[in-house]
DNA sequence: AAGTTCACGTAGCAGTCGCTACATATCAGG
DNA sequence: CCTGATATGTAGCGACTGCTACGTGAACTT
C-alpha cells in the first residue's frame, strides 16, 4: 500500500462522489484502508487533495494523448466539433463534473488547485496546436481561440445552456454546418 | 427578521467566505441570528440555500442592469472589451469567485444550482443582445457567440490562464487592437 | 379574557470531521 | 537475537454538523 496505489482508487472515488465533500473516511474506504492510513502517507488531508490533483492532471494529460487520433482536421471547426464530442462522451462526464469543482477551488485560491487547473488546460492547449488544420494562417493564435471558445461551451453546457452556446458556435462558423 | 431581510447579509457572507463550506452557525452569525432562527424561517439548509441562490440571480439581474450603459459599442470587438472590463472591476470578483460554485454546483445536479445558472446565464444573453453593434448583421446568433467567448475567456481567467485567452481573442478578431 | 400563533433563546442530540495516542505486527540489518 | 524503521489496527479527542425539544414572552384573534 504506497501513495502510488492508493492515488488510482482515490482517484476513481472523487470521480464519483466529488471533491469539495471529500472527507477521509469514504476516500479510505474506497482505497481499502483507514483514514488513520491516508494520514500515515500523505501526513495531511490538504497535502493528500494537492498529491491527488497532480496526479488527475497527469492522468488527464494521459487521456488526451490517448484520444490524439493520428490524422488532422481539415477545419478549425472540424477541431471544434472532434473536441466537443469528445467532451460529451459519457465516459468524460464524470471528469467534467469533476473539473468545475477544479475551477472553482482555483478561482478561490485553494492550495493544489490553480496548478492542476493550469497544467491540464497547458496540455489542452498543446493537443489543440497539434490538431490545427495544416495550412491555418495562424495556428498558435488559432489554438487559443479555439480554446476559448470550446471552454466557454462547455461551461455553459454545464448549465443548461449547451444549445446556446452551439448557436453561438454556427453564428460564429465554428461548426460544420 | 424576515427571510428577505436575512437574504442580503447571508449572500454578503456567501460571497466572502463561498458556497460550497457554509455552515449554519456562520451564516447566521453574520446575519445576526441562531443557526435555530434560519431553520425557522427556512425549514431545511437545502431550502435556504436554494432561496439564497434564487436571490442571488436576481441581485445579479439588478446589478447587469445597473452596468448596462446606454450607449451602444460599435464593435463586437468593443462589446467584449465592455464586458471584460467589467468582469475584472475588483467589485465583481467575489462574485465570479461564487460563480465557479455555482457552476459546480449545476453540474453536479445540486438542487437550485442549475435554475440559478440558467437564470444569471440568460440574463447576460439579454444584455448582450441589447448590446450588439447597431448594424450587426446577425445580432441574435453575435450575441450567443460573444456569450461563448466571454464565458471561456472568464474561466481561463479565473485558472491563471488569462493571457491565453486574450491572445485567443485577438487572433479571433474580438479585441480592438 | 382566553386561546392561538409567531418569534426567539437555551440546551442538547446523534453523527461526522481531521487528527492523534498507543499498541502491535512485520521485516531488514548489525 | 536484538534493534530500529515501516506499516497497520483500535479507540478516541475536541470541534463542528444539521437539526430538534422545550420554554417563553409578545402580539393577534375570537
Amino acid at each position: 500500500m504506497t501513495k502510488d496505489s492508493l492515488l488510482p482508487l482515490l482517484t476513481a472515488h472523487v470521480l464519483a462522489h466529488g471533491l469539495g465533500g471529500a472527507s477521509l473516511r469514504p476516500l479510505a474506504k474506497a482505497a481499502g484502508t483507514s483514514d488513520r492510513m491516508l494520514i500515515y502517507h500523505f501526513g495531511t488531508k490538504e497535502a493528500l487533495i494537492v498529491d491527488l490533483l497532480g496526479y488527475i492532471a497527469k492522468v488527464y494529460a494521459a487521456a488526451l494523448d490517448a484520444a490524439m487520433g493520428s490524422e488532422r482536421a481539415a477545419t478549425r471547426a472540424d477541431v471544434v466539433a472532434r473536441i466537443l464530442a469528445h467532451g460529451d462522451a459519457p465516459a468524460m462526464q464524470p471528469f467534467m463534473r469533476l473539473w468545475w469543482e477544479i475551477v472553482a477551488g482555483a478561482a478561490r485560491d485553494l492550495p493544489g488547485y490553480q496548478i492542476a487547473a493550469q497544467t491540464m488546460m497547458a496540455e489542452l492547449l498543446g493537443w489543440l496546436e497539434g490538431q490545427m488544420p495544416a495550412g491555418d494562417p495562424d495556428p498558435q493564435g488559432g489554438a487559443r481561440y479555439l480554446m476559448t471558445v470550446i471552454e466557454g461551451t462547455a461551461m455553459l453546457t454545464a448549465v443548461g445552456h449547451g444549445d446556446t452556446a452551439q448557436q453561438g458556435l454556427l453564428a460564429g462558423g465554428l461548426l460544420p454546418s
